[in-house]
Formats: structure tokens, C-alpha cells, sequence
DNA sequence: GGCTCCGGTGAATCTCGCC
DNA sequence: AGGCGAGATTCACCGGAGC
């Protein structure tokens, strides 16, 4: 762990914090976290779960339900506890909200008033929803996530390839299916009773760590409940700050994350982006001398030719310029990856150029 | 039709009206429409231009209709018209809105500030989503559909036999799978483009107006486009009531509606009936428009017929129910697989309708 | 006629780092 | 902070052409 400085103050990092989240947030140095998974309480008529702005309790249930009044309490806790959770984010850090349609219409506009900036909304399927059993409306078998950066400027963390390899081979969809939280998963308090009412599938915060964030993330959840996103981010390798209110939830998530083994370093690497790879210029393929100058290029398709400059850049058809220029300009394409559309003649085949800078990206790894 | 009364003022069924939809809703009798569609403009936002991997360029929705200054303007615009819509609705009348998270999240609070009772939120999940072509975020494969009561007291329609019968026998989830309004269905202009940006499947309004909508219902839609929900209520026998500004909105759907064929009254009675509990909804088959409402099966043997209904059960010689039960009571048997008894005729030969549930599995599989 | 191949396209808040 | 240039990036389906 890194000295304390002003700069970096230290987070309570892999604790539980108690008391009221907003409280507990503010104590929190400002842009300090890379993610926030919110799963705030979602029944309006829990009121028991609403503060006032000053922190008094909202009155109990009387016969006189009033619906708006009920609407604004909750709006006001959305709004203290959004803008702590503000404060603490990163500025390239992103939060994630679950609701039901009781709640999260609400959440989202929240969200964009405070100016996060919506990247998805996610709908998590439940392959065993409970039935209606009234019958007088659809089976809700869902809930919604929303995910969001802190601002329209911030470079979020999305980990493509990795979600892309886990949905085999084709993009993750802005749908996931798992079943809920039953069986020996579900945590049990010291009465034999199920702990927490709405424990989250360890499933979907498992997907949901690895689309976005990396190993060593700071994780807050500052609705911590019997710990959830503790124990996945422990499992995988990132920190986790959880707060909660209710010391029976904190004990029994604290004895949970003891329980978990992290995986292996390299359980943990994921696929790596081609973006992330170092850049490597064309020029050095000519400089170290596996291309020629004067050596011609073609396109992928054969229709194209170009001759290789020394200086790394190619000309033909009176079009001077990179490999991405020249092949634009012959496209006539408002862009081109030279990296993949020129090809050069070896031993009578015809290899893209991406070979040899794959080959240079080799040697690069191995003098690591 | 009735004869107006003070108490039953004149509505205009069946046609378009021109103009705002807030002053043409204004203009009807308050407490009128059963139903009300709202498809209104998602305010995307959309920055530049978007290009596909093989550089050609993404049809963006970049009309003036869904261009807002900010916001707010767009929360100005949504009061405006859910002002309205609640004013013509009858007190135990519903509305659908549907939406991207964009806009969703603030139509939801609307719709909740206003009075109206949430009863669930859809998802529409699509079978053949645009991908995410930069792979920055997850693929946007869904929109969020809300389904709400004028008031929580409201006695809303919802047929829940019919949507458990097409569901094969279990209740009707909260999430629904169509593919997007392509090929023929798609409406094209004179210019032979397409004639609207946005089209909606007539699948997806099928569902909704056989749940909560009963034959004679007036349905109406303030952003009628080019008139699916009008095509489909004509279809199943229900009145609507359109609204659209652009005149060459107006004039496609009046000539795509007037080219409906309404289906028999015996086609559109929803089942009361229990059913027995097979495995694939033959009721997809018919949303999907796979098979047609009021088309005829007939038996392997060639001795039996019956009649394909809205809701996906079959009649024919005084007998109703599930392709099952039709099937076994023709034959006097305790039992009957109708996915293999029934068949079809396309293009001259007999088709079994095990072959249209073949196709939906291999989409299923397909998607996870 | 049937099959394959190929082009087109759909409500999309769709890059990033260096200078 | 804005401009510039490198270079990374797509899935399911429909329909027409061609064989």
C-alpha cells in the first residue's frame, strides 16, 4: 500500500464502514473511488429506510398513504446520497445503480441532473422470477441497472474483449440473464432465517466488476447489505469500501469476505485490447529492415498498389502519405487501418503487414 | 357506433388528426380513450457521425423532431403532453410510453409525479440489435417499455388468460423478444427510403393491445408515425385515434391502414379457459406473424380444421382452446401434440407448424 | 426452383493521445 | 483547449443477383 501523502490520503480499503452513507461517504477523501455499485432501497412504503434532509426519520405509515409526499422523501434521499457518491468518484471513475420500476426511473433522472452521463442501461433477466400470483399483471421477472461515468468527458473503463470472450465471441448485450440469489449462495443469519431480503447474485456483480474495472480498483458500495460486491471484488482482485447501516448485516458480510480466496494473478488477466498494446510506427518495420524502401505493398483486395519510402510513409497513383492516408485515399474512405488493409509478397503469399508488428510487439513483452 | 350524447361526446375513430398533439388532445372530450400508445421523441442527443468497421456510414436520427435544447426543454415538452394524455384518458384507462434511457428515466418520473400508477416496465428485448460499432460500451439490444394506470385506483384491462395462453401456458414475463421492424413490414416512401426513422414492430404492438385492450376499445397514439398502433388495433378490432404533425406521416399510414383486413369476431375472443402447460408459445407464432389470425390448420390426416385466434388458441366446430386440447378433442383423445398435428399451407404444400417453433428455438439458442 | 453469395442496414448519447 | 492524425471497430437478418 502506498505512505499516505496529501495527494493520495489513505481509504479504508477492504473495510466496512458503519453508520449512515452519506456520513460515511463525505469522511472519504473527494475522487478517491473507481467504481460505485449502488443498490439502494428500492419500496417507497419502507420508510423506515428514508431520511429527511436533516436525518429524522420519515413518518411511519398512517392510513393517509400520500403517494407524492412519499415520492418526495425519496427523491430527497436519492439526491443526498447521489451527491456523496459524486464527490468521492473519481473523475474518470462510473457508478452503477439497480432498481425496479419503483425506483429507478426516479434514480436515472437523478443521475442525469447531477450530470453522470449514461453509458447503458442494463436489464438483468431472472431465469426463476417470482409468479404474479394474483394475475393481475406481468410476471416482473427483471431488474434494471443503470450505468453511468461521472461526467460526458470521463474515460471510463470498459473492458471490450473481455465481456466480447465471455458471450462467445459476439458483443455482451445491454441484457443479462441469471437466476436469483437461492440455495447455498443465499446467506442465512444466526436464526436460520435468510439475512438479507434482497441479496444480489454474486453472478451479476461478477460480470459486472469485469466490464469495468481492473485488478486494484477501489470499489465503494454504500448500501453494503450482507456484502456482495465484497466478496466478488475480493475474489477478484479488486479493493472494496463497503457501508452499512445495520450491525447484523455488517458482521455477517465481514465473516463472508474472510471465506474468499482470491483468484491467481493470472486467473485475472483478461484479453488484452489491441488498444492497450503499445503503438508501434510503421517507419520501425523499414528502419529494422523487414521491409524494403522501394518494396511495393498491395491491398487486401489486389486492386491497390503502393511503393514503401524510406521515411515510413508510402506513394503510388500521386498519393503521398502513412499507410492510413494512402489507403483512404484509394478507398475513398473517410478512414483506413493500413495496419490491416496493406499486404507484402513472402515466399509467394501474400502477409498483411499486422504480422511484423505483432512480431515487434512480441519481442517488446519478452524484454519485460 | 353509438349515438352522442352529452354523456358519450363524438370521438373521431378511426382517423388522423393533424397538428401539436397537445392541442389535438385538448380538443377531445376529457375521460375518453381507453388506451393511450406514446412513442415520443427520444432526444438521443447523437454528436457526429457514426461509421460502420467497413466504413459506411450509420442512418443517424438526426430529425428536427428529436432535436432539444436541453433537459429541461425536453422535461417542458414531456409535461405538456402527459398533461394532456391524462386528461383525455378514462379513469380506469392505462398507458404504455416507450423509451430508450435516454428519455425513459425522466418519463418514468413524469408519468409517477403526474398521478400515474406504475403497474410494470417491459423490456423489449431485440432479436437483431445495431451493434455497438466502436466497442466502447455494451451493445444497446433493448427498450424500456412502462406500463401505468391513470391512477392507482384504476380497474385497468389486462387479460392475463390470453397472455398466459400465448405464453404456452405460463404467465406473461416482463420481458419480451422481437426482432426490429425490417424487410416488407418496413415502410418505404415515395422516394423508396424508408418512410420513418423509427418504426416499431407490429409484434410488439400486437402483445400490448391483446393484454390490455378488449375488442372496441379506442386506443389512442399522440406520435403515430406512420401508424403501426393504428394498423394493428384495426387489425384486432379496437379504434384508434392517431396524432401526427408531418403530412407525410399522416397520408402513409391512412394508406397502410386502409389495406387492413380486420379479423373475424371469433378470431378475437380472448380464452377464459384454463390450459394445460406445453413448452413453446404457439402465441409467438402469431405475434410474430409467423401465422396469421383467422388462418386455418388443418390436421396431418387432412380430416380436421380450425381457426388460428389473436391470442394464439384455436376454435373450429364448437371447440376453443390450446393447439393441444384442439387437437386431442377432434380426435377423442386423452391427448394430442398439436405442434405435430397441425399444419399449415404456404405456397402449396402442407407445413407442419412444428417447423415455425424449430425456427424460434434456433433464435433462441442463437441469442444466449 | 432452390441454393449460395454478397450487399445493405437498424432509435447510437460509439477514440484517444499528442502537440 | 482544440486540432490533427493514428488506428480500432459489427451482428442478425433481409433481399436480390447469380448459378
Amino acid at each position: 500500500m502506498a505512505r499516505p501523502t496529501p495527494e493520495a490520503p489513505v481509504l479504508p480499503l477492504d473495510t466496512i464502514m458503519s453508520g449512515d452513507c452519506v456520513a460515511a461517504m463525505n469522511a472519504l477523501p473527494e475522487n478517491s473511488v473507481d467504481l460505485i455499485f449502488a443498490d439502494p432501497p428500492y419500496n417507497l412504503q419502507l420508510r423506515g429506510e428514508l431520511h429527511r434532509p436533516d436525518n429524522s426519520m420519515v413518518d411511519a405509515v398512517d392510513d393517509h398513504w400520500d403517494q407524492f409526499e412519499s415520492l418526495k422523501a425519496y427523491d430527497h434521499f436519492t439526491d443526498r446520497w447521489m451527491k456523496a457518491a459524486h464527490r468521492v468518484l473519481k473523475p474518470d471513475g462510473a457508478i452503477w445503480v439497480i432498481g425496479s420500476y419503483h425506483n429507478i426511473f426516479r434514480v436515472g433522472a437523478s443521475l442525469q441532473d447531477r450530470g453522470f452521463w449514461i453509458l447503458n442501461d442494463v436489464v438483468w433477466r431472472k431465469t426463476n422470477p417470482m409468479p404474479n400470483f394474483r394475475g393481475k399483471r406481468l410476471t416482473n421477472a427483471h431488474e434494471t441497472m443503470i450505468w453511468a461515468s461521472k461526467s460526458e468527458s470521463s474515460k471510463y473503463t470498459f473492458n471490450y474483449e473481455a465481456m466480447k470472450a465471455a458471450n462467445d465471441g459476439v458483443q455482451m448485450r445491454s441484457d443479462w440473464t441469471f437466476p436469483l440469489c437461492t440455495g447455498h449462495e443465499r446467506l442465512k443469519n444466526a436464526r436460520g432465517e435468510k439475512a438479507h431480503p434482497t441479496q444480489k447474485p454474486e453472478a451479476l456483480l461478477h460480470r459486472l466488476l469485469v466490464a469495468t474495472t481492473n485488478p486494484g480498483d477501489v470499489v465503494l458500495d454504500p448500501f453494503f447489505g450482507t456484502g456482495t460486491t465484497g466478496a466478488v471484488a475480493t475474489m477478484l482482485g479488486r479493493h472494496f469500501i463497503g457501508i452499512e447501516r445495520e450491525e447484523e448485516y455488517r458482521q455477517l458480510a465481514a465473516e463472508r469476505i474472510a471465506k474468499v480466496r482470491p483468484l491467481e494473478r493470472e486467473a485475472l488477466e483478461t484479453t488484452t485490447s489491441k488498444r492497450a498494446e503499445p503503438r508501434v510506427p510503421f517507419g520501425q518495420l523499414v528502419e529494422r529492415g523487414m521491409l524494403r524502401p522501394g518494396e511495393e505493398l498491395r491491398s487486401g483486395n489486389g486492386r491497390h498498389r503502393a511503393k514503401i519510402r524510406a521515411d515510413g510513409t508510402l506513394t503510388g497513383d500521386g498519393v503521398k502519405g502513412s499507410i492510413h492516408q494512402v489507403g483512404a485515399a484509394y478507398e475513398g474512405a473517410p478512414s483506413c487501418n493500413g495496419w490491416t488493409y496493406w499486404h507484402f509478397r513472402r515466399e509467394g503469399k501474400s502477409v498483411s503487414i499486422d504480422t511484423l508488428r505483432q512480431q515487434i510487439r512480441d519481442e517488446m513483452v519478452k524484454m519485460n
